[in-house]
RNA sequence: GCCGGAGUGGCGGAAUGGCAGACGCGCGGGACUCAAAAUCCCGUAUCCGCAAGGGUGUGUGGGUUCGACUCCCACCUCCGGCACCA
């Protein structure tokens, strides 16, 4: 069996994909496939994160997108009605700094670049919605974000502050804490530095519970991603004590999660940067106190973790009163306590915490057991630090009970004597979002010399960026020395003010795109409450995992603020969140299987593949590769085999078309019906789970089977079978497949064609395969009409398996119905 | 250290607790060809065996079960995140 070459005179073209994708292109673009009213119902809201325009798309980018435009194409097949829109977070540094070496503008380097990737994207044969299009470097869009932003100052939920910040002398900017990995610049890995500035900040902590508990309500993220934002999050229940400043009436707040443990305490030890520390500059013991302060304070994040935990620490001279016993406590300045958690200071109790006890005994302070755990008692030696559980001891009044109890007690005990308050606490630090760099939206506020911050109002919005500037001739953010710009009129008192000339942080940006696409075309507000009430939320976002704490934690920040003011109508954007995996490919550079990248000379271009093999081949491959969500290693032989399945499925249509007047008989038309039908069931099933791997290898398997019966079977089974096979491969070789079903005839697009459906009746009546084991081993099989019963199946395994079975007893059967038969047999 | 995910042929990977290795790549053999490429057909976990057949196999060790890649416990390795967070 097998392929049979029919005829030389009725041969078809060989598979040229060249030929006929750009007319696919452009009958789809014509045709408006992807073009949706959203003043009409909501059926489903399907996005990809908006990309960054940097103009070079890599095969390891079109995994995401071709996964997108795989899952589009199905719901339109099904007949759904479906907002998939695109768009361009356009505003970055990169554009910048292409500006700055080419001595252009960003604005053009970012047009130019918009309108290759549209190109590209038309080309990889991926569908969107254009007439929803919009790029986040318009003034159209980002006056908007300086509308919002006097929102939140209207909140309070904006507001200027001074903090320790960090700086990328890269980058010439300061960056949030999410913007920070592993204590550098996460763009370009230049280590940060802390500086004391004032800036702009959103009050995102205000929403660190609501970010939490919004999590236990979105069942279709990944655990992977929740519980990343949880960690960040990082919520903590404890409590804050306040001691006595020896000699003073002043008060020192210590944060603890451990306060059952509070009798244990033998020193306090403070931050660096705690304003206490200084002041004892002058009266602490040590001659290098002043030094020590120093070195630690201009200390990077990065030097800070490289010194492993080694903790070190200077007596301030100072004392504190712990408020439970009256005792008196040095206060040590310590490298390991952070200035930027709970107080700033920590009562440190080195019978139950490692880093005080490695504290203590590198400075030879006491250490008092207050816990004890099993096998310990009040006097017991420690030689590392207990931090479980146990009876409290050495604690007044508080002796005797559990640990946990004794935790809510002093708490209780804390508050009633007003030096105490259980308190919860967070990691989360506010949102920084002042760049001191020209390719943002400017912050919307003057410094008026009579008024002080004055925002713009709404009506004079937006503050546009100024196109008078000439790039790479000044340090630092050119707005700063544009003297139009800079002057400005307070809009209060209308004398003489100086602009703001810091711009958001671009992920201001892309926290309410998704919520604009439902409404580009509404001029005089952010949003249309009718159209974002009739579309949000987006039922399915697609994007990369590296977003999974910055970008999704900010635009559920915004979104839940947005519930709050009224304007969007639940507090969760994304329902189902899909993240996919990177494609990755050795690199002759590093010598390692990495992430696709210019700098490691590891990227495959899709011109070429597409060149040679067509999109289809590129899209098939991408999809066949592995489970979309995994990691993945590209390889140019799979590629071929992607490109062999086209070309086996293109000339597939000889064989259709030399099988169509044949008779067939009963069991050739079954089998092959009965392999359409398993593979409609199986590629429905597949693709609805986000499974196109297994979609493809259905697909695969159909063709095979075209082959096998081609010439047995009837002409119009064949033709079924590769219809539905045509249908069931558009949303992966979109291409291929309208043409092919052009060829068979149809004036219709396959968009327009349907999905097929499968005959359950059909692939009920199957006979079924029955394993049979002895002992739980598998031993044979047994070919059962389907739902056979007990009686029959036991019958028909026992006779299979009788070799096994001998004249041993049979103590138990356990039948599953169409499955298996397991007999248990003794001796 | 804590949290999450993963470990299956030469490779990418399939398998609601019920025939492990679908599908593809690679490799071997064959057909076609003067030849090669392309294409098509057959084979391909491993060990014993000419074969029929049988043994062993899903990171390691235990457990639950008639039956475990799948569930439970302990451990190892890799990937990702957080990390002196009091």
């Amino acid at each position: 069996m097998g392929y049979n070459p029919p005829p030389e005179a009725v041969m078809a073209l060989p598979y040229d994909p060249q030929h006929f994708e750009a007319k696919w292109q452009e009958i789809w673009a014509r045709e408006g496939f992807a073009s949706v009213d959203t003043a009409g119902e909501k059926d489903l809201y399907m996005l990809m994160m908006f990309p960054y325009p940097s103009g070079d798309l890599h095969v390891g980018h079109g995994r995401n997108y071709i996964l997108g435009d795989c899952m589009f194409r199905l719901f339109l097949q099904q007949g759904r009605r479906v907002l998939n829109p695109m768009g361009w977070d356009a505003f970055g540094l990169p554009a910048e700094n292409a500006a700055i070496k080419n001595n252009t503008h960003p604005r053009e380097w970012t047009v130019r670049n918009i309108g290759r990737m549209k190109d590209q994207f038309r080309r990889w044969g991926i569908l969107y919605d254009w007439d929803k299009e919009l790029a986040s470097c318009e003034p159209e869009y980002y006056r908007w974000n300086q509308w919002f932003f006097n929102r939140l100052l209207d909140k309070g939920l904006a507001y200027r502050g001074s903090s320790p910040v960090n700086w990328c002398p890269s980058c010439q900017t300061v960056l949030a804490n999410e913007q920070v990995k592993d204590g550098g610049c996460e763009r370009c890995r230049t280590p940060v530095h802390q500086r004391e500035l004032e800036q702009w900040f959103f009050r995102i902590t205000e929403y660190a519970e609501r970010l939490l508990e919004g999590l236990d309500r979105l069942p279709n993220w990944s655990d992977k991603v929740k519980t990343m934002q949880r960690n960040w999050i990082g919520r903590s229940e404890g409590c804050d004590v306040r001691f006595r400043l020896e000699g003073t009436d002043e008060p020192i707040t210590i944060f603890t999660t451990r306060v059952d443990t509070i009798y244990g305490a033998t020193f306090m030890a403070i931050a660096p940067e705690h304003p206490l520390a200084e002041r004892c500059r002058a009266t602490a013991p040590d001659a290098d106190y002043g030094a020590f302060l120093d070195r630690l304070r201009n200390q990077t994040r990065l030097q800070r973790e490289a010194e492993g935990g080694e903790k070190e620490g200077r007596f301030t001279g100072a004392y504190a009163v712990n408020p439970f016993n009256g005792e008196r406590l040095p206060i040590w300045v310590a490298n390991f306590v952070l200035m930027e958690y709970g107080t700033g200071a920590i009562m440190a109790v080195p019978a139950h915490d490692e880093r005080d006890f490695a504290f203590a005994t590198r400075y030879a302070i006491p250490i008092r057991v207050v816990i004890a755990g099993a096998g310990m008692g009040a006097d017991t030696v420690l030689a590392e630090a207990y931090t479980g559980p146990g009876t409290v001891v050495n604690s007044g009044p508080f002796d005797g009970l559990a640990s946990e109890v004794s935790k809510t007690e002093m708490g209780i005990y804390a508050e009633q004597r007003g030096f105490g308050k259980r308190i919860v606490r967070y990691r989360l630090r506010d949102w920084l979002i002042s760049r001191q760099r020209y390719w943002g939206t400017p912050i919307p506020v003057v410094y008026c010399d009579r008024d002080g911050i004055v925002p713009i109002p709404d009506a004079q919005l937006p503050v546009v960026l100024p196109t008078d500037i000439r790039f790479g001739e000044v340090e630092g953010n050119p707005l700063a020395h544009s003297p139009s710009f800079l002057a400005a009129t307070c809009p209060r008192c209308g004398g003489p003010a100086r602009r703001e000339t810091d711009t958001m942080d671009t992920f201001v940006d892309s926290s309410w795109y998704y919520l604009r696409f439902v409404n580009p075309h509404v001029h005089d507000r952010m949003l249309d409450a009718e159209r974002v009430k009739g579309w949000m939320p987006v039922d399915l976002y697609i994007g990369g995992i590296e977003h999974a704490i910055l970008h999704l934690m900010y635009a559920r920040f915004f979104y839940k603020v947005m519930h709050d003011f009224g304007m969007v109508p639940n507090d969760e954007p994304f329902q189902v969140l899909f993240n996919q995996g990177m494609i990755t490919a050795f690199s002759e550079r590093t010598g390692k299987i990495e992430k696709m990248s210019k700098s490691r000379g590891n990227v495959v271009s899709p011109d070429a593949l597409i060149a040679r093999f067509g999109a289809d081949t590129e899209r098939v491959y991408t999809l066949f590769m592995g489970p979309p969500e995994k990691e993945v290693e590209w390889s140019d032989e799979g590629v071929a085999g992607a490109y062999r399945f086209l070309q086996r499925v293109w000339g597939l249509q000889d064989v259709v078309a030399a099988a169509a007047n044949q008779p067939g008989g009963p069991e050739a038309d079954e089998k092959l019906r009965v392999a359409t039908h398993r593979a409609i069931r199986k590629v429905t099933d597949d693709l609805s789970r986000y499974h196109p791997n297994t979609a493809i290898a259905a697909l695969m398997e159909l063709c095979n089977s075209i082959s096998d019966w081609q010439s047995k079977a009837s002409g119009e089974v064949v033709r079924e079978a590769y219809e539905a096979l045509l249908k069931l491969m558009h949303p992966m070789a979109p291409h291929t497949s309208e043409e092919l079903w052009q060829l068979l005839g149809h004036p219709q697009s396959l968009l327009r064609s349907g999905w097929p459906t499968y005959d359950a009746e059909l692939l009920a009546r199957q006979t079924v395969t029955v394993a049979v084991q002895v002992n739980g081993k598998m031993r044979t099989t047994v070919d059962l009409e389907p739902g056979a019963s007990a009686a029959v199946a036991t019958a028909a395994a026992r006779e299979a398996a009788a070799k096994w079975l001998g004249d041993k007893e049979v103590v138990k059967v356990i039948h599953v119905p169409d499955r298996m038969v397991s007999f248990v047999v003794k001796g």
